[in-house]
DNA sequence: CCAGAGATTTAGGTACGCCTAAAATTATAG
DNA sequence: CTATAATTTTAGGCGTACCTAAATCTCTGG
């Protein structure tokens, strides 16, 4: 009697649009969803099929559409995957509604059960602990606007920059000379043409970078910058001057294990 | 000449695993394809002629497989894609490896340039902003750990609690004297069976709420927990007592326009 | 070098998920 | 009450993506 846990993305779309159209107007036609979806009338009458076969929809050639008990419980699950990722794309990270409801249209098939109880959880700590809230967050859009350039956090409670951190000043050193697993913020790199590659590749004064491998032969060093994957010659890294901010921890419950992936 | 800058999430994932294949031994061959994506040997076939088609990859039959330069490219952004989603779940949210590495499976194909951006430019907000920071992550696994129970910052430097917010101590009110729009947290609810529904819902005492629409006929309230809507009769809301925390703002560039909305 | 083992491709089938065009049904206007 | 319009379904087709079974190719040991 129980519905299947798991059903195709499509169809999560369309029992997610019958959910809304049947909050709406009390119940749907296949021309509401054809619309909705965006497909031609016919391809909704298969999915209806479907979705009666598994009895999550009431539905009848030429009847009206609605949801059964387990379709509206079902509904319910996805609508509310979409919600929190939009909710969390708008509130916390201040994407604009708009482009956040697609994304989470396009995402909400995927998600797992923890991550979106995660993402609830987190909107919650930012707007209750004390060091979040909404200036905090009005902190990190300030920071977005203009993190093509200095990238840190200058007007985001300022009296707290040095308390908070005991506002350790590292000196500059060449990012050749810092060993893996660092991680450490850009100060200065190369001027003119050698540095420029790397310029263009993120690697700005103020970008944050890690150092995923060092020491190998000739002096190369691996960074990563914005999720980006680079490498670096000798000459390269040696004329990138960095402040080191922290070692990466070796939590074995988090950090990826050695060998090889499970799942791409 | 360009490839096309789109191909199926499936056609990602035989480009991404290909990508890992040839990082780690030179060149790929369709059973490691096919042990990787765990298909059939002949589904790989299938899909390298597509890639091939699109001039991402160099194969003919019987021969290694390796990517063109535009193959490498596509490649690398998906693997992007990837490891910043699976790098915000571990690093932010303080999801566990094998969890988030799965989920951003299956979300690498659907998510949106800017929201990629989003999350780079979080997670190192996070991370250098002077009231973000290893510690507060920490606060927040801690919150996570017990959030079922009171749900909020206890232990995330209550140094700050007072500084930060002022320090507003809300009288306990009930629920249904809240206005639309309101946030609140839980105090407490109603003991006994008429409250046990709710509990059992996510209303319980610590528990952040925002009332979406008050003053029904009948006293009925809606409200939001944790992504669930529920709607509560006079007689429940008024056996819940919360304390307000602030009016969700009617910030036009980033809320829900009113009207239908145009996705799902 | 040649036979068997293993890897790869081909052949043929199923299930989605969309389409257009035509047929059937329901709604509406005169 | 009928004729026309609108909606919905059916029929038939296409592309993706997987499968099993059989044919073909490559590799390797004796």
């Amino acid at each position: 009697m129980t519905a299947p846990s798991h059903i195709s993305a499509s169809l999560e779309d369309y029992i997610e649009a019958i959910f809304h159209i049947v909050a709406e107007k009390q119940a749907a036609k296949p021309r509401d969803l054809a619309g909705k979806l965006r497909v031609a009338n016919s391809s909704v009458t298969g999915a209806l099929r479907l979705l009666a076969g598994k009895g999550l929809i009431n539905y009848a050639p030429y009847d009206i559409i609605t949801l059964t008990p387990a379709g509206a419980a079902y509904a319910r699950d996805v609508v509310r995957r979409h919600e929190v990722l939009r909710d969390f794309f708008v509130d916390v990270l201040a994407v604009g509604y708009k482009e956040a409801d697609e994304a989470a249209c396009g995402m909400e098939h995927a998600i797992s059960k923890a991550i979106v109880e995660r993402l609830v959880q987190f909107a919650e700590f930012v707007e209750v602990c004390p060091r979040g809230g909404e200036d905090w967050i009005a902190g990190f859009r300030r920071h977005c606007e203009r993190s093509s350039a200095a990238g840190s956090c200058v007007s985001c409670v300022d009296v707290l920059s040095g308390a908070l951190r005991g506002g350790h000043k590292s000196k500059a050193v060449k990012l050749n000379t810092v060993r893996q697993g660092w991680k450490c913020r850009v100060i200065k790199t190369a001027s003119g043409g050698a540095g420029r590659r790397l310029r263009e590749m993120g690697v700005t004064p103020g970008a944050l970078l890690e150092v995923e491998s060092a020491g190998a032969s000739g002096g190369t060093v691996d960074v990563k910058v914005k999720g980006y994957h680079i490498s670096l010659d000798g000459g390269e890294s040696g004329g990138i001057y960095v402040e080191t901010l922290c070692r990466e921890q070796d939590r074995d419950d988090i950090r990826r294990p050695e060998g090889k992936r499970t799942l791409l």
